[in-house]
DNA sequence: TTGACATGCAACCACTTGGTTGCATATTTA
DNA sequence: TAAATATGCAACCAAGTGGTTGCATGTCAA
């Protein structure tokens, strides 16, 4: 579950899965497209995507095929946001009574 | 949002978010109660989740109080999550069909 | 008013991170 | 086979991060 925070947390990272998510099964240099950083770097941050379960990679000749598993997001969306999302109302409506006591 | 996904990378930080859940409206000192950390660190970490806009103070007397405010949390659950959802089970037997293929 | 208490600010430090370059390995293709 | 292509691995570096210590500021209470 930390993975997979610490994956969300790089712009360049989310970007990348947006980009799979438009296109499944994209390869390295595919992926790199568009991109200004290096091969490398890019390389770099979807092995960070691949520990985090993020992105599942399947290898063909000499390419590697990338596909998004949105599991972990649907995860922390199920069982981490939704208890904040329960008390939302709550917390916003006692914040706003907390402010107006001063 | 960039800052909330940051905010979000730190399990100290979601401990916080947790204990500010579980009993809202605490002060610094509170917070600090059973961590190991000093209270400077756990200060910084509540001003990324301020600055994140994840949290709200009210200042009372000498006492800062912090309260938990979920929606970004919710925002990301809205906007940034459920659009990679929506493609779950599809990316799923995509993925399934292309590792049965090789 | 004086001391205790709650927090803020700043400097410093070890470690991590995102990025690079250079080279190695493996696979396709002419 | 030899060259081009796709990726992997390792060393290195600047910047960011999480943590500390020390001191300052502001507020409550005896």
């Amino acid at each position: 579950m930390d993975q997979v925070f610490r994956a969300l947390a790089d712009e360049s990272r989310r970007a990348l899965l947006d980009s799979l998510r438009a296109r499944n099964g994209q390869t390295l240099n595919e992926l790199c497209g568009g991109l200004t950083t290096t091969r490398q770097a890019v390389s770099k941050h979807l092995t960070i995507l691949e520990d985090a379960n993020l992105v599942a990679t399947v290898k063909r000749g000499r390419e590697k095929l990338h596909y998004l598993n949105p599991v972990p997001i649907a995860e922390i969306a199920n069982r981490w946001i939704r208890k904040f999302e329960r008390t939302r109302v709550n917390a916003l409506i006692d914040l706003k009574r907390k402010l107006e006591s001063q």
